[in-house]
DNA sequence: TCCTATGTTGTATG
DNA sequence: ACATACAACATAGG
């Protein structure tokens, strides 16, 4: 269910470890989740290793290890996760005996952190260095962040003229986090047709579109972020696949599509091509 | 049985 | 080289 604010729920999940030693790491070493990644060395790293910190940024989440005594900066680690279509973080009782899809358990005095993913569409990544991996440096500049501006949104769109613009607002290198509700409640609140080809949109519609993207991302993180509860039925999200399903807005029919490869959802009363 | 699912990536085509 | 479209990945639930 991950998108941004869903991600960063999950990170938060796994803070009773900070400050913890990792007392055994529990690895399903050939689950697709680990694709590309030294299992054996993640193992070694973390297994006495302290988390010191965690961060959330589009739909990746990085977590910090240092030694244990908290002194030298060798064995400094970084674990990365993305969590696909269907990952999550917890934290169980110590003792917790892995389920079928537990694919990585880090036992602490704290607890156990577990990473569940079933689908394994997610990801994770392990990394020994002082500085984090190049991939989170090199994500996109967040939507919240003063980097997103307008103009940023207005030569992305121009680039991608000809595609719907359903599909280029899941697009992560210009829009970190946003996802396919997400994508729909944008679309939604200004009201712009999903099929819309990006080019096409008027500037008026960009500054909307660019406004909406703010709004849905701050109150998403405000709602879904602290405790992933659905957001109010005043949002388009509640109402989408619903049979029969009515536009919060114009108490209309609500239609569905396949749109850039995903299912998508809108009011046909409020966003004309 | 068949269809769907809040994601990304490799590959083919233009 | 760049933009676009789509199958593939793997599992569970309706």
């Amino acid at each position: 269910m991950p998108e941004l604010a869903e991600v960063e729920f999950f990170r938060k999940q796994w803070n009773p470890g900070l400050g913890q030693a990792v007392r055994a790491v529990r690895v399903h070493a050939h689950a697709r989740v680990f694709r590309g990644t030294d299992t054996t060395a993640l193992r070694t790293a973390l297994t006495g290793a302290r988390l010191l910190s965690s961060a959330a940024a589009a739909k990746q989440m990085l977590f910090r290890f240092g030694d244990a005594k908290g002194h030298g900066h060798a064995g400094r680690a970084w674990l990365g996760v993305h969590l696909g279509m269907t990952g999550e973080l917890r934290t169980e009782p110590s003792g917790y005996a892995p389920q079928k899809h537990d694919h990585l358990v880090l036992a602490t005095g704290a607890g156990a952190l577990v990473f569940t993913d079933p689908r394994m569409f997610g990801k994770i990544d392990f990394a020994l260095g002082d500085t984090p991996p190049a991939w989170w440096t090199r994500l996109a500049p967040p939507i919240l962040s003063e980097a997103f501006t307008v103009e940023a949104v207005a030569v992305f769109l121009r680039r991608r003229a000809r595609a719907p613009i359903k599909a280029v607002l899941l697009m992560q290198e210009r829009f970190p986090g946003i996802g396919n509700w997400m994508a729909d409640e944008v679309l939604w609140r200004a009201a712009i047709h999903p099929k819309k080809p990006a080019g096409r949109l008027t500037p008026a519609e960009v500054r909307s579109l660019h406004r909406e993207l703010r709004w849905v991302c701050r109150h998403a993180l405000a709602l879904v972020g602290k405790t992933l509860a659905d957001p109010p039925r005043t949002w388009l999200f509640p109402h989408r696949w619903e049979n029969g399903g009515l536009c919060p807005k114009t108490k209309q029919p609500l239609q569905r599509a396949e749109i850039g490869g995903r299912t998508t959802c809108w009011s046909p009363a409020r966003q004309k091509l």
